[in-house]
DNA sequence: ACAAAAAGTTCGCTATACCGAACAACATAA
DNA sequence: TTATGTTGTTCGGTATAGCGAACTTTTTGT
């Protein structure tokens, strides 16, 4: 069901405190083209869309558009850490990097 | 450049022993628009067909079309960490977490 | 060799993805 | 009140996704 899709883009972007303009800033789409994804009768987004929405979102395109089914607990916990991460900016993001890339030095 | 996509969907093709007909039967589509995917210069396929294409073909979308050609250096290093730190155990993913959420990157 | 079948290629067309820009609805404030 | 935003909505236009069918090239059989 392909409105499933725009209500997951529609309820991710709120739960992530976005609005339409921002999100298409994020994805380098257009607002009006956002609102439609989200509010009108499934559409057949590309590809490429689809994956920078989905990535902006922190989730994976097969949740989008499968029935989200596949997403297990653990990978959910990942990716509302991706979302967080993807909030703070550049210098600490790197930061946060450079900790994280030492972390592979002890294992 | 976008042309990985096309190469990437031909190899995986030829590996398998498909036909252009019998890949576009498996998916749904028309054998020359595989064609086209295959050899055209870059297209936006919606992330529909190429689901499908990619089911078949046993490989994910993000394999596809993941080349980071339209991504800037900086969210290339984003999808890097996360890839990375997708890598790391669960019980190191967890500590992760922790401490960046705890991050107070406030001004 | 010479068909006939299978694989690949090209082309014209229709449907729609996607945009920009105007518009409406709501708030906040002076 | 009027202004100044901030969000969401609608709409017309353009570019192209994706198809069917004709066409060409390669493979297979006899």
């Amino acid at each position: 069901m392909a409105g499933g899709l725009g209500a997951r883009i529609k309820e991710l972007r709120k739960k992530r405190g976005l609005t339409l303009d921002q999100l298409a800033e994020l994805t380098g789409s257009s607002k009006s083209y956002i609102w439609e994804l989200e509010n009108k009768a499934p559409p057949r987004p590309s590809a490429d869309k689809l994956s920078k929405i989905a990535d902006k979102l922190g989730v994976t395109i097969a949740y989008l558009i499968d029935e989200g089914d596949g997403q297990s607990e653990e990978e959910a916990a990942d990716a509302r850490f991706y979302r967080n991460y993807l909030k703070k900016d550049v210098e600490t993001r790197r930061k946060i990097q450079k900790m994280v890339d030492l972390w592979d030095d002890e294992e």
